[in-house]
DNA sequence: ATCCAGGTACCCA
DNA sequence: TGGGTACATGGA
């Protein structure tokens, strides 16, 4: 195994929190190694301390994967700053107790494509119902590769696929968005390509363009498939951390009741600022954790 | 057994 | 524009 060697203040990193807070699903856990791919090879990790162990992958390609070359502290720092601004200088203990639980969680640099497919099957989901059904459809519809790994299927293979056979996998009433979207991808590559270079909410209603494709599904890939940091995916979890939490916030604008989608992901961003996407990602992965978080009312 | 989950499309006022 | 509902499936 090749080694990365971490500087925890520099570059803070956690594996496990990382590959398992909700943002990818392609992973395989053994014990303290996983088993996945990027860009078309098998990779293992493994962390102890401040190494990383792997191989199957170029550092450089790992780096990249793993957004390491990214100032995590530096986005935190960002994140504190805007906080302070939109709240005179008291700092956030729902916040800092959520980053302290998170802390080495890091928004990786998945593909895109498969982070569309994963995240149109992640809808009304829960995350291991979810994980199982994207292993499934790599097995089924990908290409085995070594060590049991299957690449992730092409748009041409989820094209050819009646939306029958996908439903085989557990996919449900998705396999019609699945079986749509891959037509789409197929017939115009450079669909997901032109995203990237688009304003976030330019970038937000062409994606949402496509069959299953909401705003929920849309900021998970722009956020975790792109790197759009303004993207807030907002449901039912952090509806409610942001509502129990901070609810002294007029998050509805005088309006009659509940809050819509895009009043809770504009506050968001007011109040956590560029990064609002990173911290609602911290948020998300101390769900369960944040007591009283999880009391959700109703 | 019941409720719920990283929601969306569609219909209706 | 905004609110109600069907949708398939499996986990807790």
């Amino acid at each position: 195994m090749r080694k990365i060697i971490l500087q925890p203040e520099k570059t803070p990193f956690h594996l496990e929190r990382t590959l398992e807070c909700g943002q990818v699903f392609t992973w395989t856990r053994t014990g303290e190694t996983w088993k996945g791919m990027i860009d078309g090879e098998v990779v293992t990790l493994r962390q102890s301390g401040s190494v990383i162990s792997f191989n199957g992958i170029t550092r450089k390609k790992l780096i990249h994967y793993l957004n390491l070359d990214q100032d995590l502290p530096g986005v935190l720092g960002a994140i504190r700053l805007s906080i302070s601004n939109s709240h005179a200088g008291i700092p956030d203990p729902v916040f800092e107790a959520a980053a302290t639980f998170a802390s080495g969680l890091r928004i990786i640099r998945q593909d895109p494509w498969e982070c569309l497919i994963c995240f149109i099957c992640s809808q009304n989901s829960n995350i291991p119902a979810i994980t199982k059904r994207i292993h499934a459809l790599c097995k089924k519809y990908g290409e085995p590769g070594q060590d049991g790994q299957y690449t992730f299927p092409t748009p041409a293979a989820l094209s050819r696929e009646s939306p029958e056979s996908l439903r085989l996998c557990s996919t449900g009433y998705r396999a019609e968005y699945l079986s749509a979207t891959a037509r789409v991808i197929l017939t115009d590559p450079m669909f997901l390509p032109r995203i990237r270079a688009l304003p976030y909410s330019d970038a937000k209603k062409e994606i949402m363009q496509l069959p299953g494709v909401g705003p929920k599904v849309a900021d998970c890939v722009l956020l975790f498939g792109f790197g759009f940091y303004e993207a807030v995916p907002v449901d039912v979890w952090i509806r409610s951390i942001i509502t129990s939490r901070y609810p002294e916030v007029d998050l509805c604008k005088g309006k009659k009741q509940s809050c819509s989608y895009d009043d809770i992901a504009d506050w968001c961003r007011l109040y956590f600022g560029l990064y609002a996407g990173y911290a609602q990602q911290v948020l998300f992965a101390s769900r369960t954790c944040l007591p009283e978080i999880c009391l959700m009312e109703k």
